[in-house]
RNA sequence: GGAUGGGUGGCCGAGCGGUUUAAGGCACCGGUCUUGAAAACCGGCGUGGGGGCAACCUCACCGUGAGUUCGAAUCUCACCCCAUCCGCCA
């Protein structure tokens, strides 16, 4: 959510942005209603000062004995006045509020210009690709012919875009979620850990919703249950509001809350998009990292929330790379984002695995979640991140392809050994 | 699902038709005192609108929205949320 005093104290600056997103400018238009709604405001209150003051009038006459009906007539005229003003106060602040509800975060000085993905930019580059003697089979034909991995089964009981692990593959991914919140629950470390291990609810209201931005842009995105609950779409959905309508002491920032949660995804708008596999499910695990933070450090924070999340992919040896999003691929609340993408054989391609990105005030404004400086008055709005410290079912796919062996076992990550009861093979024969 | 109680500033909490400019306490920030700290005492301490270069002045805001009234934190209705008890249940 934007504030509309910045809007009004820079309207070319707000433009200008929306422009870097590929979007018309809307200051004027913006405007126009906050000049309606302050004026609105004005006489509204005015009035209400004025019958206020007469009625105190009142009060005191009648107390000395006095004649009140000068007063009263004088005061009867107001309330339709008044009432009228305010309607009009209340109606252009919900057209206002409705209308900044829905535009996007401003990008960052140093998100890069662009229209789509093609413009994002690489800014680094890890590890190597194996080279493997055989060709290389996608993570469907590596855990179907493990007989661990049934699409078929899933497909049964809940349609498309759904999947039965089983066995050594069920384990795994669990293995790879418990390896992933070790890590970042891990006492912090310089760049590493310090997260606080969350386990949230998984439905929630509206207004959580709002806050992270799915409503009321992204409806049709999210799953709801009869009963008006939401699934959530990701853990930063719970984590975030943690800070919901609260103050919280500069002390005590940053907060950095991890949780391991399924996430559910109607996938509305990915009709035919990666049909095969579990590239893209409507349920799929993922460990969030959230972080609470006061202005001045966050982009400092969004480095170092980036490199936890790299640091899975570096301890389990999966090549990756990480790009920073052009200013046209981010997502809504973003003022600036990270993607990890790790290195898919079976795709011969990078895919993501990880957004980390810094929505500065953005939520913080949607929720009202403030801290209170250690110096000088009043609040302010915190600034929260968020990043996948990894998207876990992804994971699985990038260990199940780039640990594939030709004989059609998977080896197991070094790191993740003790979390498999000490097994380095998946699908070996055993004798 | 049924019943009851309740939502007041960062937190607790009084107020239940007109000197409330929302008492009091806690926390926090200044100051006095002290070798320093604590205690004590003094002062400050919410958000938004309008005006002013500024110190500042002024208005509104007691979960949300309607209503009653000359006048509403206070009365009425609806809704949202929270707590407790009962029922059901992993």
């Amino acid at each position: 959510m934007h504030d509309i005093r910045t809007i009004r104290d820079n309207p070319e600056a707000f433009d200008a942005g929306l422009r870097r997103r590929g979007l018309a400018p809307l200051a004027a238009g913006l405007l126009e209603i906050d000049r309606r709604r302050r004026a609105a405001i004005t006489e509204s209150e005015q009035t209400q000062a004025r019958r206020r003051a007469l009625s105190k009038q009142i009060g005191v006459a009648r107390g000395k004995g006095e004649p009140t009906e000068a007063l009263m007539a004088e005061v009867g005229g107001l309330d339709a006045v008044q009432k009228a003003a305010e309607k009009k106060a209340a109606d252009a602040e919900a057209e206002l509020d409705g209308l900044l509800a829905g535009i996007p975060n401003l990008p960052d000085a140093e998100v890069p210009d662009g229209a789509d993905e093609r413009d994002n930019k690489e800014i680094r580059r890890i590890g190597n690709p194996r080279n493997l003697a055989f060709d290389a089979r996608d993570h469907v034909a590596i855990g179907e012919a493990l007989g661990l991995m049934d699409f078929a089964a899933a497909a049964k009981m809940s349609g498309a875009r759904f999947v039965v692990l089983k066995g050594q593959l069920a384990r795994l991914q669990r293995a790879l979620a418990q390896f992933m919140l070790d890590l970042h629950t891990a006492p912090a470390a310089g760049p590493l850990g310090g997260y606080t291990e969350v386990d949230p609810p998984l439905l929630v209201r509206d207004n959580a919703l709002y806050g992270t931005n799915q409503l009321p842009k992204f409806a049709e995105d999210q799953f709801r249950t009869t009963n008006g609950y939401w699934l959530i779409p990701t853990a930063e959905v719970p984590l975030t509001n943690l800070v919901n309508d609260s103050v919280v002491d500069e002390k005590d920032l940053p907060l950095r809350y991890t949780a391991w949660t399924p996430c559910f995804r109607s996938e509305a708008g990915a009709a035919g998009k990666d049909t095969r596999g579990m590239i893209r499910q409507h349920q799929f695990p993922k460990v969030e990292m959230v972080s609470i933070t006061a202005p001045e450090q966050s982009a400092d924070e969004h480095e170092r929330m980036t490199g936890c999340a790299e640091e899975v992919l570096k301890r389990l040896d999966l090549p990756f790379r990480t790009v920073v999003l052009c200013s046209g691929d981010m997502g809504f609340g973003a003022r600036k984002t990270y993607d990890i993408e790790v290195w898919l054989p079976g795709q011969n391609t990078y895919r993501e695995i990880s957004s980390c990105s810094n929505c500065g005030d953005f939520q913080a404004r949607r929720m009202n979640a403030r801290y209170r400086p250690r110096e000088g008055k009043g609040t302010r709005f915190v600034h929260t991140l968020n990043g996948s410290g990894l998207a876990v079912g992804r994971t699985l796919i990038a260990v199940l392809e780039n640990y594939q062996n030709g004989d059609g076992t998977v080896s197991v990550p070094a790191a993740l050994r003790p979390y498999m009861g000490g097994s380095d093979t998946i699908g070996a024969v055993k004798g």
